[in-house]
Parts: C-alpha cells; structure tokens; sequence
DNA sequence: AGATAAAATCTCGCACGTTT
DNA sequence: AAACGTGCGAGATTTTATCT
C-alpha cells in the first residue's frame, strides 16, 4: 500500500475512493467524512474535491465537450503511455459520425467507467443522478458492451470516397479521408474501399445481388440537386475544411458568404478543367424556361449507366467540384488560401484568328488568366504507360481533300452530329440551338463573366457555359467525360466546337489529313472518324450564313422574334448589288432578312 | 524493426424464403 | 402471421505482406 500524501491520485487511490463510494450511502449526512476515513492519506478537502472533479468530469461528458476542456492533443499522447490508470479501448464501439464525442469521450474517460461500474448501487445511480441528470445513465450506457457494427456510409460519403479515389488513387486513404471523406478515419476509408473495389471485382460473376451504395460508381449525377448538395456541406460543417486544389478550402458554414470573388483557376490549373466563373444572377436569361420532355422521363437517367471502374472514364473531380462552384453553392465556403501563389506575371499571348477566352482561359479575372498562362502543367505528373498513337497511309482514303473534321459524339442522351474539332480553339463550344436541342433550361446554365474572343477578333460577353457528359467513340470503345461548354447564341453550320480543353483531356491526336481522331481510353487507342458527308455539307451552309451570323455583342436578352434555325442552308437566297453603281457585283442574302439588313 | 497498406476475418443487421 | 434459418452486405478488427 502506498498511499501518496500530496494531491496526486494514484491508480490504487482512485480504486480504493470508488469502491468506497459505491459502498457508501451518498443520502447520508457524513458520507465525506466516511470516505475520508477510508482513504487515510487524503485530507477531506482532497477528498472532496477528488469526487468534485469526478462529477465534473461526468458533467463534461454529458455536454460532450470532455476532450475540448481536459485534453490537448499533446496531453493525450502523454495519456497513451503514462497512464495512472489503463484506458482499455472500447472496441467496436459506435461510429456514428453524430455521436463521435460521446464516443471520443467514452475512450478517454473509460478508465472511470470501468471503475464506476463497481458503484453500480441504486443509491449511488440516485445520487449522481441528481449531481448531473442523465449522468448515471449515460456512464453505463457507454460501458456496454460495445457492438462492432459501425454507422452505414451515406451516399454522399461515398461520392467524396470517389473524388478522393480520383484524385488521390488507390491506396492514398490518408489523404482521402483527411481531404474527401472527413467524416472517416483512414482505416475506414480503407476498409470501404477494400468492398468497393471487392464488389465490382465481383459484380459480372454474381446475377443477382442486392443493391449497394458501392454500385454508385458516377461522382456527379445526384449532386445536380440543392439538397444533395447541401448534404455535401453538412458533412463538410462537421469537421475538416474540404480543400480544393493547393490552398482553396471549404469553409465553415457559418462564415459570411464570400460572394463570387472566388477565382476556382487553382481548381482549372490543377485539373485542367474549366474554372468557375464569377456568379451572377442577374443576368438575363439566355433560353426561356421549358420542362423536359425529350428523352427518359429522369433527365438524369444517363448518368447511373454502370460502367467499368476505369480512371479514364471517371468525371474529372475538379469538374464536379467546378460544377458546384458555378452553381453558386461552393462560394459560400470557398476561401482563398493565405498566400497566393507566388506565380510570375506576363503578359498573354494574343492570339489571332482563332476562338480565344472563355473558362479555359483561366476564369474571370485577367490576373488569373495571366498566371493560368504562366503555371505549370501539371504538379503531380502520374506515370503512366501510354501506347502510341500513329496514323498509318493505308487509313487515307482520299487523300485530296480540304474537309474540316467534323465528327459525332453523344451528349448525354442524345446523339449529336456536326461537332467540329478545332485544336485552335481554347473552349468547348456549344451552339444554343443544339443546347435547346437537348432538352436542357436556364437552370443548366450558369453565367460567367468573361469575353470569348472569335474570329473576327470581336468578343461575346457576358457568356453562359454548362457542364455536360460527352460519350465519344463507339461503345464498347467508347469514352465518356465530363465537358465544360461555353453556350454561345450564334449561328453555325456546327452545332458544336470541341476546343482544347477536351481534346487534351482525351489524350487526343487530331489528324484533318486521315480525317480522323485517335485518343486513348484505358491505355487503348480510340478513334472517332469524320464524316466527309457532313463535313462537306457543313461546307456550304458555313459559307453561306448571313451577316447576322457573326458574333453579337452580347448574348443579352434573347429576341422575341429570332431568324429561325440557322443549322441548315438558306433556302431562299437573293442577289443584292453590292454597290449601285456595280450590279455585276453581288452578294447572296437571305430572302427574310430585314430589307434595311439588305443593304 | 517499425510503419504502412492490403488482405483476411469477424461480427452484426437485414432481407428473404421456408416452415410451423 | 410468427418463428426460424440462411445468405448477403457492411463495418470493424486482426493478420499478413510490403516498404522504408
């Protein structure tokens, strides 16, 4: 027996005071002079103030704020090896990401609840009891035993599961979990995605198999609501700020908005992915609203197709994290990192005659596109094995020809015809009447406050751009992405430019002469050939546009009475002299156009 | 040797079919 | 309809393999 004399309260001391306590009655008027008795090396003062604290300590687990008020992190390590008394680990314990503070506080403060199941006495329950309500209650409550069975991911965990898996790859549950996943531990993250990875191992063999949050294997269909958006923040609110890039953090929610001054082109300079614009809702509307209703009776049907678990194929993260920023729900959260990056300034090339600006660009602001003209490619360059891609002479079929290459892919349910690949052009464009096209609304949209420069060296501003999954090849061979477009209310033989952007996401090769493009998906080389059909009727129909075609000066409330479809060739076509005094030089104009448009 | 990641295993709850 | 058994899915834990 040792008992120590000063305040210090060694583990034999902690026994013997709560086993006297449970032995005790506590309604008893000198209950601490008792158990003072009992415990000879302690002064009623110490003893006093020995079972304050522990009351205290209880009180603080029941308020959850144990750890908050008795521990640093420091103070905790030291805990680990230097015990005055042994802190079994509750195993398996609840991980109830609502309840994570009664389970932190039920670690730490197990030492207690083991000790405080020998007072397990009526009269000791009663009196703690009335100290602090609930108390009793709750200490045997956690010292149950305890059930393995952990909390169910939500859907919305497993979609930052797969960012994280997209950004981070397999095996970087660190990262993941500290960055993606903030509402699991490493080893959870782990743990899910060792059946992630194990069910769709699995899922050809097996037919039937019950339905599982692991078949989600798309990031971004079901976060296109509010709600499921929002559901993102609460997990977010819960613990880590979720980092975007290098820097750009989530914020708490309850920070004061930081209305679109975000510059997202550290999320584009990472990814490669057009930025987030800058928001605003007061832009007028490009389309009027209109309901759905090609297609599925779900619009976003589309997206829950199954496909194999292939990096390539996953929709770029920063695009769905790009996507939330232009819906105008990350700028409530977004905050700039501390310091910016100390990336040098110069000046931007201009280019000339080719379709410039736009998201790609490097966002709203000219300072960002100046640094997106400066970065880098690429940080963290993964290595990997790509194969070649060449064009073989035995693939011309003929070799003299001027043909644009002019292809078709799909866009998300639809079948798109007239897609120009244009490697001059820094954007992915998409004309309005194809965007109407395809069932899509104003809410598809989001305004950006930027300058598309085209080839007449005018510029189109404000813009709207959307977001939208192209499928390009021929399945099985196909490859599915997410693509940024800049909607653009112009009239083209095109229905769609595809730029740069994409172009470079696909690990494209674009040959006009073999009229071909190869690009590769899963290490395999794809192509997706023109069509010299459509390339060649495209032909007449670019050359022959009105005036009226070249780009607006803004793409600002749209005109009541618009000149019809522009995808096909004037039907009806007058002469109209060019100057009075010359009618052998004339020019073809459009039958309809306004007679002050004619001259 | 220690740290870390991956694989294997354990445990629990639920859905579903069968039996009583 | 209730009870029961079984298989599956999921999360946690333990064991094994690999790396530094």
């Amino acid at each position: 027996m040792s008992f120590s004399k000063n305040g210090d309260w060694t583990f034999l001391e902690n026994n013997t005071f709560e086993n006297a306590l449970a032995e005790l009655n506590l309604d008893g008027p000198d209950w601490l002079e008792q158990l003072t008795e009992i415990l000879p090396s302690k002064t009623i003062d110490q003893v006093r103030d020995h079972y304050i604290d522990l009351v205290m300590d209880i009180d603080l687990i029941e308020s959850g704020r144990y750890m908050e008020h008795q521990y640093t992190d420091s103070e905790k390590n030291k805990m680990d090896g230097d015990l005055e008394f042994p802190l079994p680990a509750v195993h398996g314990s609840g991980t109830s990401s609502s309840e994570a503070m009664d389970q932190t506080a039920g670690v730490v403060f197990s030492g207690y609840v083991e000790n405080m199941m020998a007072l397990d006495t009526d009269s000791e329950k009663q009196h703690l009891e009335r100290l602090v309500p609930g108390g009793t209650r709750r200490l045997l409550r956690v010292a149950e035993p305890a059930s393995r069975k952990g909390v169910n991911w939500t859907e919305e965990e497993h979609r930052l599961f797969l960012m994280g898996l997209n950004v981070y790859g397999r095996g970087d549950w660190k990262n993941i979990a500290k960055y993606f996943v903030t509402t699991r531990t490493p080893t959870q993250v782990a743990s899910h995605a060792q059946k992630y990875f194990n069910r769709m191992e699995h899922a050809r063999k097996v037919g039937k198999r019950r339905p599982s949050i692991h078949d989600i294997r798309n990031i971004t269909a079901p976060l296109r609501t509010e709600a499921q958006i929002m559901s993102i923040y609460d997990l977010v609110d819960r613990k880590k700020p979720f980092v975007v890039g290098h820097g750009y953090q989530l914020r708490p929610r309850a920070s004061p908005p930081l209305l679109s001054s975000i510059s997202a082109a550290a999320v584009e300079r990472e990814a490669g992915a057009a930025p987030a614009s800058s928001l605003d809702t007061g832009q007028p509307s490009l389309i009027p609203e209109q309901s759905n209703t090609m297609g599925t009776t779900d619009p976003t049907s589309w997206f829950y197709q199954d496909y194999d678990h292939d990096m390539e194929d996953y929709h770029d993260l920063r695009n769905q994290i790009e996507e939330l920023i232009r819906r105008g729900h990350l700028g409530r959260y977004l905050k700039e990192p501390k310091e910016a990056s100390p990336r040098p300034r110069g000046l931007v090339e201009k280019q000339i005659d080719v379709i410039t600006g736009g998201p790609v660009a490097g966002g709203s602001s000219s300072a960002v596109r100046k640094a997106y003209a400066c970065s880098m490619v690429e940080k963290r360059p993964r290595p990997e094995f790509e194969p070649e891609i060449t064009f073989g002479t035995e693939e011309v079929e003929r070799s003299h020809h001027d043909d644009t290459l002019v292809i078709s892919i799909q866009i998300a349910n639809a079948r798109v015809k007239r897609l120009m690949v244009d490697i001059m052009s820094s954007i992915d464009m998409l004309y309005l009447d194809a965007f109407k096209k395809l069932s899509l609304t104003n809410e598809d949209l989001t305004p950006m406050a930027s300058t598309l420069t085209g080839f007449m060296g005018d510029s189109i501003s404000p813009l709207r751009t959307t977001i939208l999954p192209i499928t390009i090849g021929e399945e099985p061979r196909a490859k599915i992405m997410m693509t940024t477009f800049m909607v653009v209310d112009l009239q083209s033989a095109y229905n769609v430019i595809l730029g740069c952007p994409t172009l470079n996401k696909l690990k494209a090769m674009v040959s006009t002469y073999h009229r071909a493009i190869k690009f590769l998906t899963s290490a395999k080389v794809r192509e997706s050939r023109s069509d010299p059909g459509e390339s060649r009727q495209c032909y007449p129909t670019t050359v022959t546009l009105p005036e009226k075609s070249c780009p607006r000066q803004a793409l600002g409330p749209r005109e009541e009475a618009r000149t019809p479809t522009h995808l096909e060739p004037p039907k009806q076509l007058a002469k109209v002299p060019l100057k009075r005094d010359r009618p052998d030089m004339t020019v073809k104009v459009e039958m309809t156009l306004p007679e002050a448009n004619q001259l």
